[in-house]
DNA sequence: TCAAAAGTGTTATCCTTACACCCATGT
DNA sequence: ACATGGGTGTAAGGATAACACTTTTGA
């Protein structure tokens, strides 16, 4: 078997004739003051890049590296988002492939070294629309909602018309839906689709009737963002990852602060204490606050035996016995 | 903000310097005769693959283009499953870096069109440990359980000890554990680092107690073939992606096979049916099957409507009103 | 008539959701 | 006293799991 492995090569032309430029992004995720926040560079809208090198000893090890140079962060937890592909023109005609590899990394705004500090910001400021703690947001029914309609417009047919205005009633609730937090990247896509964020008129020149809401980011990374938010909307839900970004001993209602700053939304206390109690994620740790206001809680800290114990492992079909 | 795109770029050196050569790998599944099976290349000890090339127009139309070519198959749902970099040596000492991209595909194996055929094997060769719907395999308690707890025995201290035994009974279900099938990637490592597949043996000179069990693929393509197995047993619970697999029309009966071929387990045909059906996720087609033996079946087709409808969302957070 | 598969009814149990309420502290 | 947050009790409703049973065909 082994002379075999020569066959996963057989195809392979003169490397040099297409091969791609690596650049590996990340989406660093930490909650303060109740505030869901990722860390930028450069003016507050761009996330952390750099190409990955030969030095380097793995994807991650590379990603590391590039934000800790850049930021003077260190991380903690971090899982692949998505690959993807460009093509990047170099020189004169000459193209090139540049291949993207994000990530999504956790950690809390205090590991931070150096000059960072002011690089976290809100992640809300770039999607304003995603922020349901306090009910919908006004920008929704205000600005959203007419200018998808007009988009809506645009198409002569009615199934057409129909067709963009149910996704668009899926993705923002209209119409009665339910609001669901985790189609982050579908709505940025609705509204890139529908010319109303920045990104979707560069190149043309910029229209009167501006387009709106949210601030933009370089080249996709605000797509990108989407992304990393998105896959941790749907994570906290199946896997103890919130924990994360929790200082080592902290009240119940710390962490349901965070879990509504990530999620966008509300969630009921009682209920909430008894989910984690339950699944027995933490544990006290004797102490208790001493707030300003208000009986003092108790102190927990995450568990982390629950990692090895169970599998969280959700099944949902009706297995049979035997 | 147009020109700060020129920012992302700023660190990057000269190109050659550590571009790297993009693969992309496909695991491609169907399900035939009730069993579950992976479309594979030469010694059936591959998965299709080769090189992004700048011809092609995107990773994934790249992907199928190589499919295409290896294998005459033309791919359906296709969905990326992970990224990840290895070094590789070219010529005298000038080491590169190559990218994989992989890939899951689902498709009917009836879509070939040409030299394929032969070149679908059943996943359960590569891995029949996974294979549960007869109950647990004999494999297991005859070959694995005795290898690891060998390995088990390997450290010299109990917590040492402890802690690979908890991690073999996780996986494979001992100690009176359940089974839990999604965990195809955690149990094949686990079987690496205890020198139980031949993967984990290449380089060292072969070992006289041989090891065993499942046929082995090149490089490190049985390990992306977990990826990709434990990707679908996953997903099977939460989208409707089954149906990808599936005829235009089909008993419930055969789809609950086809479940049942993917996640290695049997399922409760009574409930099974009732799921299918609550979800509304199929409607009749007015005809019933002339099988063979038993009563008539109705045949159903899938209820594409489903996937515009509705977001299948999975909610796991006790959210408050207002 | 029997085997094999299709299909329905019904119950016990658990989880989620909602509502109601009491507790402890600072001002 | 009362505001604020901490914390418990409990019951309704829905989903899941398990068991029992009837129906329809071909051999």
């Amino acid at each position: 078997m082994q002379d075999q492995t020569a066959a996963t090569r057989k195809g392979r032309p003169p490397a040099k004739a297409h091969d791609a430029h690596v650049d590996l992004i990340a989406v660093v995720v930490a909650v303060t003051d109740q505030e869901p926040s990722v860390l930028t560079v450069g003016q507050a809208n761009a996330l952390p890049s750099g190409p990955f090198e030969l030095g380097h000893r793995s994807l991650q090890s590379g990603l590391r590296a590039w934000v800790e140079q850049q930021t003077g962060h260190q991380l903690g937890y971090i899982e692949q988002l998505y690959t993807f592909a460009d093509r990047d023109r170099i020189g004169e005609q000459r193209q090139q492939r540049v291949i993207s590899i994000s990530y999504l990394a956790l950690t809390r705004a205090e590991h931070a070294a150096g000059p960072s500090k002011r690089a976290w910001r809100s992640w809300y400021d770039f999607f304003p629309w995603e922020d349901h703690r306090s009910g919908a947001p006004p920008v929704i029914a205000d600005t959203l909602l007419p200018r998808l309609l007009a988009w809506v417009d645009e198409r002569d047919h009615d199934p057409l018309k129909r067709e963009r205005w149910q996704r668009a009633a899926i993705a923002f609730g209209f119409d009665g839906r339910d609001w669901n937090e985790e189609l982050v990247l579908q709505r940025y896509e609705l509204l890139y689709e529908a010319a109303l964020v920045e990104e979707a008129t560069r190149g043309s020149e910029p229209n009167k009737s501006l387009p709106i809401s949210g601030i933009s980011m370089i080249a996709d990374h605000r797509r990108i963002l989407a992304t990393g938010i998105a896959r941790l909307r749907s994570k906290i839900k199946y896997r103890p990852v919130v924990f994360e970004l929790m200082p080592p001993a902290f009240t119940f209602l710390q962490l349901q602060r965070t879990v509504e700053a990530l999620s966008g939304r509300l969630v009921h206390k009682p209920n909430f204490r008894r989910l984690i109690e339950q699944q027995e994620l933490v544990e006290e740790t004797g102490e208790t606050t001493a707030d300003t206001v208000g009986r003092p809680a108790k102190l927990f800290r995450f568990r982390h035996a629950v990692l090895d114990e169970r599998v969280v492992a959700g099944t949902k079909l009706p297995l049979s016995r035997a």
